[in-house]
DNA sequence: TCTTCATTTGAATATGTGTTCATATGTTAA
DNA sequence: TTAACATATGAACACATATTCAAATGAAGA
């Protein structure tokens, strides 16, 4: 399996000691994916408008100066991965963030972009 | 600046008020830089890599099971933000984590994913 | 019912991004 | 200098993704 470590510059007992920290590739994918959606600065904005407080999508488009319809696309996908919800009031349906680490994960990114 | 938004369903005020609580657009995207760098499922597997301890280009190689050249271009990546640095030892280059703060992001989607 | 309006959806497009392959650096030892 | 090797780089490709536009839902009121 790695035997051909050998014939390379490979540390086997650091790669092999490393290997066994890792979690599962599929947590990892995971882990991934929520980076992901915060990954795209348009889908952070809302997500930090809705951290503040709840919002209709069109209130949303009007704060991320955006179309009614890139952000309901934007929401769907937060949506998606849970980490929003919404709740209907008449017409309109009221955005909010659904998801207790996702805060915790924002503040501290705000740290390090503040030093 | 905002009258459009009186022939829609636009509330001002809680536009107004949510607008001053967002970061500047220049800190958002910072944030976002963060996350995207650990959104793609390889490189955040190096950087969980290098989080347990400091390694060369090819033991990441066998690590994340990819080929020599693809990790260096996201070390790459990862050295332009910041996240990484290395250090050179005859032919090879060890990397490091070189941010105090991925490493607290990271338990933190962890956290998440392990609900 | 019909109209209006908030939101969603789908297709199309333009732009971004990860990997591969071939080639270039730069270091060590002969 | 040369050869061998670890890593870096650039171009090319394939694939993902955000936004736009047009059209479809679905709710409320006339």
């Amino acid at each position: 399996m790695l035997d051909i470590c050998k014939e390379k510059c490979v540390n086997e007992k650091k790669v092999e000691q490393t290997i066994k920290t890792l979690p599962k590739q599929e947590d990892v994918s995971q882990m991934a994916d929520i980076f992901k959606a915060l990954s795209d600065p348009s889908r952070l904005k809302i997500v930090l408008a809705l951290l503040n407080r709840e919002h209709c999508v069109c209130d949303i488009a009007v704060i991320c100066n955006q179309t009614d319809s890139a952000i309901s696309h934007q929401l769907r996908i937060l949506r998606t991965l849970k980490i929003v919800k919404n709740r209907r009031e008449g017409k309109m349906l009221y955005y909010t963030i659904d998801d207790d680490h996702v805060a915790a994960l924002i503040n501290m990114s705000l740290d390090h972009v503040k030093h």
